[in-house]
DNA sequence: CGTTGAGTTGACCATCGTCAACAGGAGTGG
DNA sequence: CCACTCCTGTTGACGATGGTCAACTCAACG
């Protein structure tokens, strides 16, 4: 009889595979403080997506008619200067969402570095579902702050580091962050390509590659097909920390 | 008669000739959106305070015991690398907030740039406040949007920018937050010092002084005792979106 | 009038950018 | 199956931007 004594949430579920009990990044996404009734509703506004390589998920200076919490995949978000040359802010990770601010428009652009999987929600019909729950509210804010904090951490690589540092810094970051988001591995994969990292380090593709290269020389990394191995992390984040 | 009726409230004020009814940067800073009632209460748990120049207002990594409203002077804003190094986050100026995070802990360190008046909050106190007026947790929340936008630009800043455009930059960007903050005049004052400027920057004490006497050649600023005459200012906005 | 500290300027140098050539893998077509 | 192209990444030679080190000016202060 216990089939027949199911909850409605796990009906929903049941007939929803994809459903936010059965998410995968619900732990460390805006959504894990919800309560699961605020979690239907949320789950009712959602219309999860897909992005394939190089598709563009948002742009800087359009109406932001969505907003996005990704589950899977890469993003690259960055800024175009007036020239033509491009400044990637950060790399976004499942479980980060783009749109926190819920102006009504966008102050980055955003495209898919690896296939990506997001819920993409009404901005709109979102802003006024986080009106009506402080808690939720309050999840978004502690989310800014982070994103502030990173912010200003790479502000500090940027304005005070050499190359060494920076790609240094870049890789235990992104372990950092991979490890965050539920991955694990001796291997970190690098999606981006070189021209990505070099636009977030504020440095050239051949610095980028040549460091690289003087770290694996060193046998600090192994540069390897799509990312590359850890061998000392111990000295790479004295180098990042310096 | 319009004496005695007078509204308990202007009375207050009246008492308190500092109080937050007569607060010179109350329409711009976090208490913008307090109603009279909440205002109060947000007044009773204030402990106004004044830094002397150098002296420090928060630090690092320490207990926040308090969170900050500046309301007069400019703060300092920073980190320090293991090494010694430091890297200026920003300048604060009246209106801004220091804590928006609410966290136990600071992430940055902040002293007195001139002498600086604070209303001063016990940091539980104002987070319990926080927690009751959901409506008050969304100006934070702007704040902290408007704070992670201003970091992003100086990411791209730092990231793309010659020390010609870093140095335009800075002056654009100081005019347009102290004509935000109500001042107005042809002429910037630049309170901090070459290397506080430097820090901020990227660069060296050298090379911003080199370029500021570079821009000063070329008609561009007037350098005078304490600050910077703009005398192309379209020429400046141009070299600090480039 | 000497001392101190901030700012400026000059000479030299290192890091990183620029430009160019080359390597290697993926995809395409004969 | 191989030749060809394309694209990404690597490497080398050279140069420019900004850093380093040192000397000097000037104003504030005793």
């Amino acid at each position: 009889m216990s089939e027949v004594l199911t909850r409605p949430a796990d009906i929903c579920a049941h007939h929803r595979p994809n459903g936010c009990t059965r998410c995968k990044v619900r732990l460390i996404s805006v959504c894990s403080v919800l309560n699961p009734s605020d979690l239907s509703e949320l789950e009712a506004m959602n219309r999860p997506r897909k992005f394939g390589v190089r598709e563009n998920i948002a742009t800087e200076n359009e109406t932001a008619e969505n907003v996005f919490s990704i589950t899977e995949g890469m993003v690259r978000i960055y800024r175009m200067l007036p020239d033509g040359r491009r400044h990637i802010l950060g790399f976004g990770l499942p479980g980060d969402f783009l749109g926190l601010s819920l102006l009504s428009m966008f102050d980055f652009s955003a495209d898919a570095v690896t296939d990506v999987s997001v819920c993409q929600f009404p901005r709109k019909v979102f802003a006024s579902f986080v009106d009506r729950k402080p808690y939720f509210l309050k999840r978004l804010h502690e989310f800014s702050n982070n994103e502030l904090r990173l912010a200003q951490h790479q502000i500090v690589v940027l304005g005070r580091k050499s190359a060494d540092e920076r790609v240094s810094a870049f890789i235990i970051m992104l372990r950092d962050r991979m490890r965050g988001a539920g991955y694990s591995s001796a291997t970190l994969p690098l999606p981006m390509n070189r021209q990505d990292i070099a636009d977030y380090l504020g440095l050239t593709i051949e610095t980028v590659s040549r460091t690289l290269t003087r770290l694996a020389k060193e046998k600090f990394i192994l540069i390897v097909p799509g990312g590359v191995r850890l061998l000392r992390a111990d000295r790479l984040e004295e180098f990042a920390a310096a």
